[in-house]
DNA sequence: TTGTAGGCGTTATCAA
DNA sequence: TTGATAACGCCTACAA
């Protein structure tokens, strides 16, 4: 059995109330009762019970994030360094990190998020890879649990978030490319309802309209995020009888993919064939070519996250509700 | 404020004993009672608070997991499907995975440890990256605390472990390349007191020395096991008066780096230079070339350690405590 | 088969 | 400045 407070007060005769008060940093102790508590309970290896401290003070100071997988197996280098932002950031800050996985948009998820809200296990929530309407956003509004997103939804209004700007980004991007004599520039993007889909297609077309090239639905292919996706995905376009002489890829496991068979079927990346990423996890720094990407600071945006949702369950203003950072243009040898 | 035990009671008009029982699937209650009162703790969204039950039970069927990180923003494919694995299995069983992040052998991971371990927010740990003699495996042995382990340490012989067997896997990969003809073998591997790097390098040797290769320690070096250590390391040896024709990697992140510092140099890599991996992260089946690496299944070992765990956390007999798995060795263009 | 009651370790209210 | 005491929500011996 491990030491409880009711062992210190005994140790000490006195109450657990003043123990109890002293340890918290109450007022109302007397110094010298204060640092002798403080003393003892080190002394004795006395830590609170987490259980119990929750369930008198009705609040778990842990947040929950719940990891929206594709496949059982993925491996996606943007998550574990997400995950270790989101883990720093709430170790700073006395709170716990809780983590799951659950498919996208399915029933396990739902109940998982569930589970978590009601059985009052976590304070509040991340969110990621957000869609254009989000449930997730919806249930947690009515449930008056607090979250924060990578992304924004279109559900609610006030969300606080932090949102790179796809858009922007993914134009500067097209300009670049264009600025290179590029005019047949393909897309590989992902589900529709995907934000990110959404504001990077956006961009793409956008970029293309400011350069007065015509859209040609033909370039367009969804790669599934992935870099089977992208590797699939590109066959297509390469076999087109006009083949394009840039693809742009929503991420940047989708453009590792694409190198991939590009190389296969002969292509010089970099020469004949411009290939571009987007979020700039470090791998993409080591690929045959380099790949030019944008790159969002995943591990700051994660602390971030963590200190504006520590904030909110706090009951503290958050005076910045909405954060919008610029993603970095990287330019690497595959656009030449 | 969300459901209790009581709400349910008090609608039913039913003592919140029973409702307990009917819910948590007791036999002395009537079959209509409990069919009532779960279709009602249903419909009333009841989920039973965490805190509470944990509290009266003195178990918190929670498991930790402490990711090692070398530098704050590490972006390893290999953690994100562990993560994934670990997540999965545990809300499979009805636990849930705590997560956080720390440098490893800091006083900050000791800390860490402390404090889940004392406060009894966890049940267990799940530990990785193990070094040769591990200050968490004592610890916890001191303490009584029930963990599992991805590889195994020398301090305490009855651990239960899963582990890839290493040596047998990097002997198989150098009989594999003196086959084609290499002789001059180089490794890059990672700090000696790590088991990987025991293990592997240990394959390695006996791998030459069964070939009647003798050992150069010219074509050793510590790569980090980063991409950025692979690309730095590789530098040295391509720059030696005789340059090996064969590099291995004690991981696949170190040989993406070698790719990239070969390529720079001109090495038609497969060809003039063959290039191998161990771990078979995804990413590496799109490099180019592709890599050869022995892959481990780290989906199924982070279930399997977390299955193994529970076992023990429930204070049943573990059957098979230390389990062994082969590595597969999968052959791509990367070593021609 | 069901209900009563006590207590898990804390914190908060109130009185001393 | 301190202490007695009552919850927080749940589980479980024991009684009915």
């Amino acid at each position: 059995m491990s030491v409880t407070i009711r062992d210190v007060a005994k140790r000490l005769n006195k109450s657990i109330t003043t123990v109890s008060r002293a340890l918290d940093g109450y007022p109302d102790v007397a110094q010298e009762t204060r640092q002798l508590v403080v003393r003892t309970a080190q002394e004795m290896g006395y830590v609170p019970n987490r259980a119990a401290r929750q369930l008198r003070r009705q609040r778990t100071d842990t947040i929950g994030y719940i990891l929206p997988t594709l496949t059982p197996q993925f491996a996606d280098p943007f998550f574990s360094e997400f995950i270790a932002g989101l883990g720093d950031e709430a170790a700073l800050n006395n709170f716990d990190l809780l983590v799951s996985t659950a498919p996208s948009g399915t029933e396990v998820e739902y109940s998982r998020y569930q589970k978590w809200a009601f059985g009052k296990k976590v304070s509040g929530f991340v969110l990621n890879r957000m869609h254009q309407y989000d449930w997730r956003v919806q249930y947690l509004v009515r449930q008056g649990i607090p979250y924060v997103s990578l992304e924004s939804s279109l559900d609610q209004e006030n969300s606080a978030y932090v949102e790179v700007d796809s858009v922007g980004g993914f134009k500067k991007l097209i300009s670049y490319l264009v600025g290179k004599g590029h005019k047949r520039i393909a897309y590989i993007g992902a589900s529709s309802d995907l934000k990110i889909q959404l504001d990077r297609f956006a961009g793409y077309q956008e970029g293309l309209a400011g350069a007065c090239i015509p859209f040609d639905p033909e370039l367009i292919i969804d790669g599934n995020l992935s870099r089977l996706g992208g590797y699939n995905a590109s066959q297509k376009l390469l076999e087109l009888k006009e083949v394009p002489t840039a693809i742009t890829c929503i991420n940047d496991l989708t453009a590792i993919g694409v190198l991939h068979a590009a190389h296969e079927r002969g292509f010089k990346v970099g020469q004949t064939l411009a290939v571009t990423g987007f979020d700039g996890i470090d791998e993409v720094e080591h690929t045959l070519p380099p790949l030019t990407t944008l790159k969002q600071p995943v591990y700051d945006i994660a602390r971030r996250l963590v200190k504006m949702l520590v904030t909110m369950i706090n009951g503290e203003l958050l005076n910045e509700r909405q954060v919008r950072l610029q993603p970095e243009l990287i330019i690497r040898e595959s656009t030449g």
